[in-house]
DNA sequence: TATAATTCGGACAAAAAACTCTTTAAGGAG
DNA sequence: CTCCTTAAAGAGTTTTTTGTCCGAATTATA
């Protein structure tokens, strides 16, 4: 239901770096390492979100990613315009190229009010909220390794 | 946005089938071609949909597919977890194995209300409801063909 | 300057989703 | 009984998404 996992990872990644230091480089290894997300796609993942001027990435030792000033105030919303697209709330939910108030599909006009409040929850929710929600120890970010797992 | 193309072509042929007169077989033809989605995979998905007890089907001269007698007060939800899964509204939206009151992701309490109105909308929704907003002429269950869009 | 640590970029591979093709079985009508 | 029409079933193809690999570029530090 909704989010693609690079979405998903983008997400996550970007409330764990939220979560660190800012200024500080975060390695793309530790990120994956934390998440538990395979660290090959996660750098593309970045590096799109670098692209797009979400991130800002260093190379070389000391290198890593971290957050480009301001953006902790990022809402989620801007984030899956990155990596879902520009237009991913514009979508027809039966896909139809054309769905709208003139010209709507028959469960248009109970689906808007819907996808009206994810849209506010998504601008709404910001990485600072997510990452100091966080950082209280109350939410996790990413499965328990098998590792942590309670013997049975 | 939310649905598979499965699940949308689903939902379109099922409430396309009941707009017609009940107990009289819909092609998969002439149901592919008024939605203008492959035939081929259309079939599939209607087979499926017999398997799961929502279609019948009838093969040979006048054959085709109707809903089962008493399917056309189904839910969208009902024809979701068939075609998305069982539990496709279980999912985190982070995509976390586990994800619940008490070991939540950190959007879990703003994701959940909000995912609580997509189900009863789903809920909500019948097949029927649907197929009437469409006889009503109001409603769209495809998009226009090539051939009706207005000349530039 | 040499080295180690890191991202960058592109090509590649695997898996899943979407879609096609072909053959078979079943049913109705002449 | 035969022919035509239809769905069923299974294998195969294409496209998209997800994930891997490797060599090159960049940077701090010794």
């Amino acid at each position: 239901m909704v989010l693609s996992r690079t979405s998903q990872y983008a997400i996550q990644a970007l409330i764990y770096i939220a979560t660190q230091a800012p200024g500080e480089p975060v390695l793309n290894r530790d990120i994956a390492e934390r998440l538990n997300v395979p660290a090959a796609y996660l750098a593309k993942i970045l590096q799109n979100l670098c692209k797009h001027g979400l991130l800002d990435s260093f190379r070389g030792r000391l290198g890593g990613f971290c957050l480009r000033d301001g953006m902790q105030k990022s809402s989620l919303m801007l984030v899956l315009q990155l990596t879902e697209g520009p237009d991913f709330t514009k979508n027809c939910i039966l896909g139809l190229k054309e769905c709208s108030d003139e010209t709507a599909c028959p469960m248009h006009f109970k689906w808007t009010p819907v996808k009206n409040k994810i849209i506010s929850m998504l601008n709404y929710m910001t990485l600072d909220d997510l990452a100091k929600a966080v950082l209280t120890g109350k939410y996790r970010l990413a499965d328990l390794p098998a590792s942590a797992m309670p013997a049975r």
